[in-house]
DNA sequence: TGTACATCAGTGAACGCGCGTTCACTGATGTAC
DNA sequence: TGTACATCAGTGAACGCGCGTTCACTGATGTAC
């Protein structure tokens, strides 16, 4: 039967929303059409009404999720306090244990790689992540400044990453711990 | 029929290090049994008498790997020099364009934190690998060396997945740059 | 030393299952007149 | 304003496929006597 165009668009925006919380908790492979749709409440038929398929929606979830990881920077105040404040969050054990709501590269780095069309999604993503970065904090020096977002967003991405892998809660904590360490240091 | 006793273990160790390679480049789920078996010139069904399920095979090879990547430290001599040999090898082009011979972390840190059994079997490669680092390369201050082992380990495996996960050969390249001045600056 | 037989890794067909994707059908909505 | 009809998102069964896993069978090897 014929729906308002006004729901369908808010479907539309709903399967995007699971997909991007689902792939982040799961990895892509880990996750099925049918889970997300179902998780949207509808049954998995209609999927192709607004995808072309499972990849172009992997691609379109990476977009969703950078969309909301940018737009959440505005949260923090554009002086040293605000990046610092950021950083603590990116490092909290809130975000370590919430993939679902969190940091893209650090959820999916690895799988991103390995399909063509969300690495170009992906790329995009860092471009503007970084961009935002540099634009939004201030940096020490002007000329070293994308050097300095770029390694942050190594370390970073890379410690939750870590942090998520091991086994252990203490070595995990740690993991966060130290890596928050370098930035308070400086 | 029945084979030397010999055999039997080289093949075992075959299947190990062609699953180590493979699930490296592709991800646990993107390498199948059957791939994993033709790679060491048998059909699948024998799997079964080496190994007891996908999953105990995904562990075994996380040791596996772990073990070729802490032996490799021993190839960096113990001093300065030493240490930054073997952080520009892991952040050098040849390393991020192989990640079938390459860290573990960097390769497959989001997905194993889905399996259990992979989950712990990586929890001891990561304390092995501090405790290797920690032993094998000097540090400045004792009481951080620790801390410093840490945040590199976050920067290289958050750097490399990050260079292989961009579309981008100039962006990519800028990020294995920038994450090895931090190290050369210092 | 020679013979009979138990062993067991490898073979390859088969299994059930869940996946991504397709499709004939439904029926409330929006539109033409 | 009322009526007839085209639209098209949702339904849910069905598809082919490849997956992890199982199993009856094979036959050279190693062992017992």
């Amino acid at each position: 039967m014929r729906y308002p165009a006004a729901e369908t668009a808010e479907k539309h925006a709903r399967i995007l929303e699971e997909a991007a919380r689902l792939f982040r908790e799961r990895g892509f492979a880990g996750v099925s059409l049918a889970e997300i749709m179902k998780a949207t409440g509808l049954t998995h038929g209609p999927f192709y009404n607004h995808f072309d398929s499972k990849e172009a929606l992997m691609a379109e979830s990476v977009a969703q999720a950078s969309a909301q990881s940018i737009a959440g920077l505005d949260r923090a105040t554009s002086d040293e306090a605000g990046k610092l404040a950021y950083v603590r969050g990116y490092l909290g054990p809130a975000h370590r244990d919430a993939p679902g709501a969190g940091c893209v590269i650090a959820a999916l780095a690895p799988e991103i790689g390995r399909e063509p069309r969300v690495r170009a999604a992906f790329t995009v993503h860092v471009k503007a992540l970084l961009d935002k970065l540099l634009g939004h904090f201030p940096w020490p020096a002007k000329r070293a400044a994308r050097g300095d977002a770029i390694r942050m967003l190594c370390t970073l991405s890379g410690a939750v990453a870590l942090a998520r892998a091991v086994d252990d809660e203490a070595l995990s904590d740690e993991i966060l711990r130290e890596a928050l360490a370098g930035f308070e240091a400086r």
